[in-house]
DNA sequence: GATGAATGAGACTTCATTCAT
DNA sequence: GATGAATGAAGTCTCATTCAT
């Protein structure tokens, strides 16, 4: 007989894997408080009962969809401290704002009702604290990349980068946050569409008054 | 029976505002997938009938508590702009950052929330187009306050204060939405715990690397 | 709002009453292991939900079938000790026997039945210990009859009343566990159909061989 | 797929006596209300689904385990007929009687909870129809104790072994039945805990008050 | 306006049973 | 014979909502 713990990692069989997919689309498409087993299962194409020979319950099953959505996340910033030392950093922290503004729309639905059942976020504190580690794994390779880049010169060696890290995910995440309660309607950067420029131009430029320039040379604002 | 709107504000009465206030309570302690309208009732000290008598349906009592929110988050920064020109732009960013890191700790769980329900959602950005204008409010204070440290002299001319708000702000959200998701265990900035003074430093020194400085002076870390 | 203890006596309503009159029904017809909510709230003339404005949950109702067992067994026996020293002590222990036979055969099928679910069999002894006294209290005013008619020295003094009682409705409560067991073909007592008097007279007699009688009178078998 | 009978004795087969010790061990554990075939399989040591194999369904394995307690017991009177003229009748009827108080407390709550569903206690009834003769069977080694004690002398010869077997009987089930019930909380017979020399005692003197006896003896009491 | 018993659809979950391997 | 994943009917219980008082 298989017996479930609610938080440890089950063994991957293909049927689990179909039902935490279809649970995701049915996530996705009624949210958390209109989800059923029933229609997860339907569109899943099994039947209701084989849900539970895959999880403890309808809340394992959600929790199980969360956890595959950390990785992912991870996975999108897990290369940009190879780029240090490539193309501008302007460059490289733009693509890393636009990767985050695509996955924070993809994330932040699902991840956001978490918050609608304190039971559900327990659960996934649970899972995180196996996994050592939940949302904020992907700040680290941010921060080494921008470590790496004062090292080469190319980021002012005193700035901090965790706290540049955090302002320049931050606002993607709530641009996108706010962008999904309005509906997407009168946002500013709506024009032009992408934010990621002036958000990485602010970030590097800063807000202080520039001193007197002896070179000439004017940042780009 | 009294009809109601689904989105305009009802009168506002004792009884009502009452309910409100219980559903507030009891959404915060039991989050929206396991507020009954039971307990908001037993919570208010009225009948579950009575609920009926002020609200169309329990999704409507949610949206009243939601539309609370805003007004409160709005009202935070709507005096930041009278500040310009007094204390240091630092300070009063400072005292901006931490205003709405305590603010979103309180506002995130349940405005979070909304995105566990579709409808719940749709009611929501009715009432917003209704209102004309959201969260996104919040930042014309800031903004407004930018530009006018801008014509003071004491914010560069060249920066973007809509992106430099988006940047604040959204350090402040994500990190108090990565401090509820994983209950505060083990963040950046836990030491010092006041996070706000490395954001605004971060923010106002930028990341670029600064140019050889004829007057000799620093600028701070 | 109307929380239910599981044990302690919930206030005496109608529909709570209708309710426990159709469980005790269908537990009747159907048995404990195939009674259902939804037949026993048709049956009640009910919505199924209403079970639960009026109990905990399903067990908590079939327990409620089960306390009002009790009452009416001591019932039953409760007038015995105002009959000493009337009619024949015979006459009034073949009545006892008889009343037992008929109420076994009402409440024995019920009753068995707490032992289907070790659940319900400690909700039932927690009621037990919260009225003082369970079906032992039976046995009370049979052994009160007893002592009566000792002092009216219709019973032999040297007698165990206790054990007296204990062996006259034992002898029923068998007779009826054999006959539902085995739906009643071909049990001694058949012929004559009732099994009164002669338990009635052996109890009395006893089995020891008579001494030698100078009387010359015969004990009656 | 092999056919099975629902009450003919199938080939015993050792998976098949497996299935039938575990099937016992859960009920007694768990009763009859919630012993499932998963657990009863897991307790075996098989897969769900041999135990189709060897029973046609869930009920015809309950009743196989059923089928088992009546052996038994008969088999505990079976050899009193042959004490008949040993030791003291007395002690003999002492020994049946902690005899009987073992076995009902090994077997009544396994029997009761046939009257818990009335398609079980059909196949049951069905399955003695076959074997001729149900519980009643344990009765006919007493009585024919109690008739060859007769013809000794040693039982009165006007007694009635019939309803003195069921009387002493009958004490003893009803005694175990209400400290199951109870959960062996004060029953009288507890001191002195063991109740089978009252009983018997008062089964052999009676309850009628004695004549005057010209040898002077008393019965003990 | 307020009540709260009643409703009943529907949610989650269990579990006896089957069947391809 | 044995397996165990899958089934799906059926069960218990919840809860937003109504309405007669």
């Amino acid at each position: 007989m298989t017996e479930h713990s609610l938080t440890s990692p089950a063994p991957a069989s293909r049927t689990r894997e179909q039902l935490v997919d279809a649970a995701e689309r049915v996530l996705r498409a009624k949210g958390l408080a209109r989800a059923t087993t029933k229609e997860i299962a339907r569109e899943a194409g099994y039947a209701e009962g084989t849900l539970y020979l895959h999880f403890a319950d309808k809340l394992d099953l959600v929790r199980a969809v969360h956890e595959r959505l950390l990785p992912g996340f991870i996975e999108m910033v897990s290369h940009l401290p190879e780029r240090a030392g490539t193309g501008t950093v302007e460059g490289n922290l733009a693509d890393l704002a636009r990767g985050a503004l695509g996955l924070y729309r993809d994330i932040l639905p699902l991840g956001s009702s978490l918050f609608a059942d304190p039971e559900l976020l327990d659960r996934f504190r649970l899972m995180l604290a196996e996994r050592r580690g939940g949302p904020q794994r992907a700040w680290e390779p941010v921060v080494a990349y921008l470590r790496a880049e004062q090292a080469l010169g190319r980021v002012d060696p005193g700035a901090d980068p965790a706290a540049a890290t955090l302002l320049l995910l931050g606002a993607c995440q709530q641009l996108v946050f706010v962008e999904l309660m309005t509906g997407s309607e009168a946002l500013p950067f709506h024009d032009p569409p992408d934010p990621a420029p002036a958000l990485v131009a602010t970030l590097l430029a800063g807000l202080a008054p520039q001193p007197p320039d002896p070179t000439g040379t004017e940042p780009t604002s």
